[in-house]
DNA sequence: TTTTGTTTTAACCATTTAGTTAAACCATTT
DNA sequence: AAATGGTTTAACTAAATGGTTAAAACAAAA
């Protein structure tokens, strides 16, 4: 039974697996037990306390897990290009591995914007948006690449990597496509995005 | 109390509002029946027997609203460079409109895909991707606009129209933008939407 | 006015669910 | 071996929550 880790990192990944898949308010303290195998219930209160402050601690950790890699490919050394690329690449790469993640941290947030703010604003990984948007505008007085206002340009990215992960049912059953085509389209995936963006931003 | 609506309506009202803020699990028929003017919790069971019954109602009426509308531009006649145009115009207006569906859509059909598959396959508004995709093939072929795999395109544009009303809190942080300048931001995008669209497929 | 059928309410019930507790278990130290 | 302290369990409690019911209120018909 225990198979080399401890309690409370079993109850740690049984609970982060629920709670992603369910979200907070569907996620029951039973089934975490029964995720973390066949663990006696009280056993979460004994190490967590209450449903909130694990949450709390799940949320946080990954919340830690995706800003570091959001941010990270930002401060790759290149071209902008080479940077969406790089982005593009190393993004589609994460959410794909694991593929819950957006939506639950998307959900959960919209419940409770407030808890949001805080975090975010507290995180010393946040991405620097800010160096970032003064890069892009550069390169667009400079003529590298077309004029976009930079903000809808960063939305437009994110927004094309993360999508389609997190509306899959719904494409999936839009486009008709089954499990096995969906997974080889997303392998065309990182590359048709990065077609698409540098077609749009390469000056004619 | 009684403002000219039916109780029935009422309810209905008040269970959207509730379900699609708060999804189905978080959702409580105690807060519906206060939301809908402070109803008795018992007349949620008198006209809808179930919570189960009640959502179903509900889930259905937003996926008959959305559909069409998803569906209708497709329809629209001109060339795919229109077609799309008029597709993010209207598609990114109701989506302002009503903020929360998409997300609402989202969470509950991938909570539970089966019940999608049904939903949308027996839906006389499922929109004609397959003709949409032949008329894409078709332009790209007559060399109007540039290649690029359909089903990427396609999934392109929808993630730049809903994608950042689904992130909004993420994104909103990140930016740092205020509910204002958020608003503001929002009334460019369809513009920047279009214009990035139309750099990318437009023919060097 | 009485009757009839529908709508609404207050009070209740049963189950689920988060959380508690006291005792058992187990390893380590004395 | 006994004692100690952390860990785990079974049984329990309290509150929340979905759902029921019987009676009251109301409106319309007879």
């Amino acid at each position: 039974m225990p198979k080399d880790q401890t309690t409370e990192e079993r109850i740690k990944d049984a609970a982060k697996a629920i709670f992603v898949q369910k979200g907070y308010a569907g996620a029951r303290m039973q089934e975490i037990a029964e995720e973390a195998g066949g663990i006696n219930k009280a056993l979460l209160h004994y190490y967590f306390r209450s449903k909130d402050q694990l949450f709390e601690k799940i949320f946080d950790e990954v919340f830690q897990e995706v800003m570091p890699k959001l941010n990270a490919v930002l401060k790759t050394e290149g071209t902008i290009l080479e940077k969406v690329d790089a982005f593009v690449d190393e993004y589609i790469r994460n959410v794909r591995r694991h593929p819950h993640i957006p939506l639950f941290v998307i959900h959960e947030l919209s419940q409770n914007p407030d808890r949001f703010v805080q975090k975010i604003t507290s995180n010393p990984n946040l991405p620097n948006i800010a160096g970032l948007i003064m890069e892009i505008m550069q390169a667009m007085e400079e003529g590298k690449i077309r004029s976009f206002a930079p903000v809808h340009l960063f939305m437009n990215v994110i927004a094309m990597c993360v999508f389609p992960f997190v509306a899959r049912p719904i494409i999936q059953s839009i486009t008709q496509l089954d499990d096995e085509n969906w997974e080889e389209m997303m392998d065309e995936r990182s590359t048709a995005v990065k077609q698409f963006i540098r077609a749009a931003l390469e000056v004619r």
